[in-house]
DNA sequence: CTCTACAGTTACTTTTGGAAACTAGTCACT
DNA sequence: AGTGACTAGTTTCCAAAAGTAACTGTAGAG
């Protein structure tokens, strides 16, 4: 069998979206440098809900990607961690997060200039449509004319 | 100026997002072995509609990524291809989906067990829920004979 | 005796995602 | 002049996902 994540019924595409999707991916890169419990992650990874980080903790448990162990000493403490093929993604994905760093000055210059030419094309496009608007005008003044002499 | 996904503030987790994000990473992959029209594009990725390929290109331009060029000859067609820096960030993912690709029959051995245990501990869970509406049941009774002596 | 911390779950609301129809511009055929 | 095809999208509408806030339940601190 070959797995391929172009491939809309791959069993790969979920778990890639588990691995890469907007918390899978902060969970696995905070406990890439140790395992953490619950709250320590919700703190580590900022703006997370409690429900999202459980879901996509489940997620990447389920994945064999993430190791989940129950501590029952007082106050109930679960650890989270990463189990070897877990590891080996969350350095692939650091990787990534890292030269994503590094290239953060040239993306925002992009964005700006980006923005500023839609601004730009934006505009222009006002300006084309008040024109149709006024040509549109023009032939209803006409149709108008051309009623009123029938 | 420091950049750090894991702050919730950070400009770098929208562009992480548009990166990793369901269709981002399938399109930049798409486009690592030569640029792509715009349905070439929706061909290879499986599964994405117009509007989440378009959104996801447009995100990716934005972001100094991807470059849309369009020939004007006919009919209209539209290039997509990667700038260095998304060359870069492409291989990554890439070289990310690939180590995924080899896991996959672990992960999927990972998912069938995890699927087993917790159908176990959702019947177990049953039992005792059942268990707590005949205590419940019962203590109804004795509070309604109560009530029936006073 | 209230307040906090632990690890979640549940109910409700808002945002997003997807399917299908529609737009726009140009040619080719009839 | 009208019809249809091909391109690359946009719009519309509804279901699904994500986010918010409150609740569960135990126990130690102030």
């Amino acid at each position: 069998m070959e797995y391929d994540v172009f491939s809309s019924t791959c069993p790969s595409r979920p778990v890639l979206e588990d691995v890469t999707g907007r918390w899978g991916a902060l969970a696995l890169g905070a406990l890439a440098d140790g395992p953490l419990r619950f709250n320590a992650l919700r703190r580590h990874v900022q703006g997370v809900s409690q429900k999202m980080l459980a879901q996509s903790l489940q997620a990447l448990e389920r994945d064999g990607l993430v190791k989940r162990e129950v501590q029952s000493t007082f106050p109930l403490q679960v650890e989270y961690s990463l189990t070897p093929t877990g590891e080996v993604l969350a350095t692939k994905l650091l990787d990534l997060i890292a030269y994503l760093r590094g290239s953060m000055p040239g993306i925002v210059e992009a964005q700006q200039s980006y923005d500023k030419a839609r601004a730009q094309a934006d505009k222009a496009r006002a300006q084309t449509d008040k024109a149709h608007a006024q040509t549109d005008k023009a032939r209803a003044a006409q149709a108008d004319k051309a009623h009123a002499q029938a």
